[in-house]
DNA sequence: TTTCGGTAAACTGTCAACAGTTCGCAATGG
DNA sequence: CCATTGCGAACTGTTGACAGTTTACCGAAA
């Protein structure tokens, strides 16, 4: 940005805090730390080889993006998602997704049109693979890029903050709701189908339709998961 | 939460880092540091009486609300809205509102009806009186209460997170804008009037107007304003 | 055996100091 | 007079240490 001819391949100019940062959301992500986990400054300092600052401030990264909280003097928690968040990051989606789907229609977007079309086909690929992971991750995308392909950086920042977690649910739902499968799949079509007919209206609908499938899913599978952590 | 008789009036739980976030905060807003300023640590840490750990905390909280903004080994900086950047905010905006309107059209909830329809009141007696200031903070406040009203924390979380630069503008709108004054005005109270109706396509529909009308003021506003400023 | 109280360890909030980089300015050469 | 180079000041990124609070453990009393 500042100096076009910049060639200085030498010395990392990403700060300790930002690469941290990266390697805590990840291991939160990928389900190394539990939610409700407490996190430890000093150790995971010491495990880094690093001090206690820039840990700090990868933590307040992470608790501005949701993944973990603060409780006053006492430390910082992986996030733990209640029914309630569920419903409230699913009726944000919903916001976003709805109009993200209407913008895209209305300006009759071909690339991205054909880019979310691709994603689908992808999606419906790895459900015949039975491909639960890729399946999982496919199925994100589809939605991230639904509002990032609308050219708002804001608008995909917020889906990003709040899909995070969600993701980490994701994973089991797949494995809970064979028999619901092919109704996701061919949702995801009719999103897309509906986005390239240019009736506004009825891209919106057919978002907020699948979104208000998909939240009875999850919070189905939620409340399996847990019943069956009851018991043990 | 932890002890639900806690009394302890002694020793201020709130870390400095919260508070000097709150101050700084209020500063930007407020119009006190330009957009574009540099903000500089060790100055500010020594004008706190503080040290710079608790400073730096700060900007990280502000920089996560977008307040301002990082460049690696050079400093942190007060936003500056770029006219792209109104129009994303704006946008986000729609998705977010048009929605909580729906929301709150499609429960029929008396109160928020009846809580928006006081302030768009007061929106017109600050109008009558003639009191800019007083204008500016009850336009912002009715968004704000539009999505607080939905009784989803993320989605009124989201809209805060985008409003705040804004409304530094919003306190230059009301001065150049007078002959649209009344529409506005009555802008505020439709979209009352069309949530209140139950109806939830026109309660969405009134609420995308308003931003369509009003994004078309600021933009023209800030246009004006760069012009201005161009000259000397 | 259970509950209460006290003590010690652990951890967060905060501070002061160091290293490397960037920025500004002056001296130098064209 | 203008561009360039070198130096010094200032600032960010990072570190290690200290103070106060919270947590956990252990023993004593009921």
């Amino acid at each position: 940005m500042a100096t076009p001819g910049d060639l200085s391949p030498l010395a990392d100019p990403t700060p300790l805090s930002d690469s941290t940062a990266e390697l805590l959301r990840e291991k939160i992500l990928n389900g190394d730390f539990a939610p409700g986990q407490r996190l430890n400054e000093a150790a995971m300092a010491r495990q880094l080889g690093i001090s206690r600052g820039p840990v700090r401030e990868a933590l307040a990264q992470l608790r501005a993006e949701g993944l973990v909280y603060d409780e006053p003097r006492r430390g910082s928690f992986v996030a733990a998602l209640t029914p309630a968040d569920v419903k409230e990051i699913y009726q944000l989606r919903c916001a976003l997704e709805t109009y993200a789907a209407r913008m895209i229609s209305e300006a009759g977007d071909e690339a991205a049109i054909g880019r979310l079309r691709e994603v689908a086909r992808q999606l419906r690929a790895a459900a015949e693979a039975m491909d639960q992971k890729e399946f999982a991750r496919l199925d994100m995308l589809f939605h991230s890029e639904l509002c990032r392909l609308t050219e708002n950086r804001r608008l995909h920042q917020a889906f990003e903050r709040h899909s995070g977690l969600l993701s980490t649910l994701l994973r089991l739902e797949v494995t809970t709701q064979y028999e619901s499968l092919d109704g996701l799949l061919t949702s995801h079509e009719e999103i897309v189908d509906d986005i390239a007919s240019g009736d506004v209206e009825r891209a919106q609908a057919a978002c907020e339709r699948h979104l208000d499938h998909a939240i009875g899913m999850v919070l189905a599978m939620l409340e399996h998961a847990r019943s069956a952590e009851a018991e043990n």
